[in-house]
DNA sequence: CAGTGGTCTAGACCACGCA
DNA sequence: GCGTGGTCTAGACCACTGG
């Protein structure tokens, strides 16, 4: 364990928190973990108490880390999986009215890319991508209809996909394929429902829908997930507040 | 000045951090305002420097106050504002790309409230309503068609609202009326352009547009405005970033 | 009871902005 | 040179958790 420069620019509870913030990253400690205690970082690394609690009460602030008192300090889950759960407000509401959401898989397969998929996932030429395309209902209505795409070297084995319904997507990139979903950029605009669609969607030609695009990042940067929804616009509306 | 509470079950520095929320609700100390060093706040309420950073940090925090090293700490613009402005992402870019915003006040009267009206305003009854209609255009093309409703008590004098244009609605409630929005729930969900709308956004009945509608708040939590937009779907495109 | 985080004090040195 | 905020220390008492 290498010491903390005392004489750096860098303050003493910023080298620490980096410190500790690449055991996270490293995935030396897991979400869950419990990490050491004020006590046991001081003596570490030579820091007063107060260091070691600015360090740790930063990493609280950005989400990496909870404390509870008379406990200790655990790491947090991935901040990106409560935002993204947190966006869907809509179906949090369904659910909290006792309404059951049940995802239908209607195909998964390997497809040449568009051009714009190829721009969005920073593709390589003559690299194909694994398109799965869901219909997502609420108490057998449905609501959302979804495809997602991802390169295919993220995705060698199709069958791990399949299980999406047992599970959540971004729990089945993580624990069966390694990848991480860090960040995402959406986008959305009103549109018409179009006849494709309104056969799935069971609803008719021309009516009102949100048209939602995503782009998810792994922990390196690399796009890994394109997505491409079409909401209802009888069946939602979308929520924020502003503090 | 009352001391603090040293036997309290409430913490010192959130003591302070109220005494100095209070001075900055009350508007004793105004945004650019220079508030006490962490040395006079120190003697003053009888604690120690770091309580007193402490209560200061927490409200930096909250994003009531901004320091500056050397120079001292200051009363942060209201944050609901710099949020409102990051909301409208498209007519940012409309300005980035050099485009001008315009808005054209159609009509501002006195009516009667509608039902759904009375119960987000949470109105009295037979208390009448400040409708102002505006036509939001860039480059002289109408992209936002919003109404918003007032409580009459709210703006007791019409003329004021004819300012807006030159300075923006919230900074005339705040300056002209001395109400100060704090707080506001959105919700939006995609609808369909109707005809009366039509004429006014230059677009074809049946169109896609999104429905936002906004509840906001003053600093007593009662409701100041509800506000309706319909946004033309082919002129905006919503960005949001999850990290 | 020992260990944890939560709060608080009294002091210290530093870098910065300004007159 | 002085006042500001930024960092850091060493020590203290408390409330909470768990064995």
């Amino acid at each position: 364990m290498k010491p903390l420069q005392n004489d750096s620019l860098i303050p003493l509870y910023h080298q620490l928190k980096e410190r500790l913030k690449t055991s996270i990253d490293d995935g030396q400690w897991k979400p869950g973990d419990k990490i050491p205690s004020e006590n046991q970082l001081m003596k570490e690394y030579s820091v007063s108490r107060n260091t070691a609690k600015k360090a740790i009460e930063e990493l609280v602030q950005d989400g990496l880390l909870y404390r509870l008192q008379g406990k200790g300090t655990f790491v947090a889950k991935p901040k990106l999986q409560q935002s993204l759960m947190g966006l869907y407000s809509f179906s949090k509401v369904f659910k909290e009215k006792g309404l059951v959401p049940k995802d239908i898989v209607i195909e998964i397969k390997e497809v040449k890319p568009s051009y714009e998929i190829i721009t969005e996932l920073q593709l390589a030429e003559e690299e194909n991508v694994i398109e799965m395309k869901r219909l997502r209902c609420v108490d057998d209505e449905p609501y959302v209809l979804e495809s997602s795409f991802f390169p295919k070297r993220v995705v060698p084995d199709i069958s791990l996909l399949k299980r999406v319904g047992e599970i959540s997507l971004y729990d089945l990139l993580e624990e069966g394929l390694n990848v991480v979903v860090t960040r995402a950029k959406e986008a959305f605009e009103p549109v018409l429902i179009r006849s494709e669609e309104s056969e799935y969607l069971q609803t008719k030609e021309g009516n009102p829908a949100l048209l939602l695009e995503r782009i998810a990042y792994g922990s390196d940067g690399v796009p890994v997930e394109f997505c491409r929804s079409i909401v209802r616009g009888d069946r939602c509306r979308f929520y924020t507040e502003l503090t």
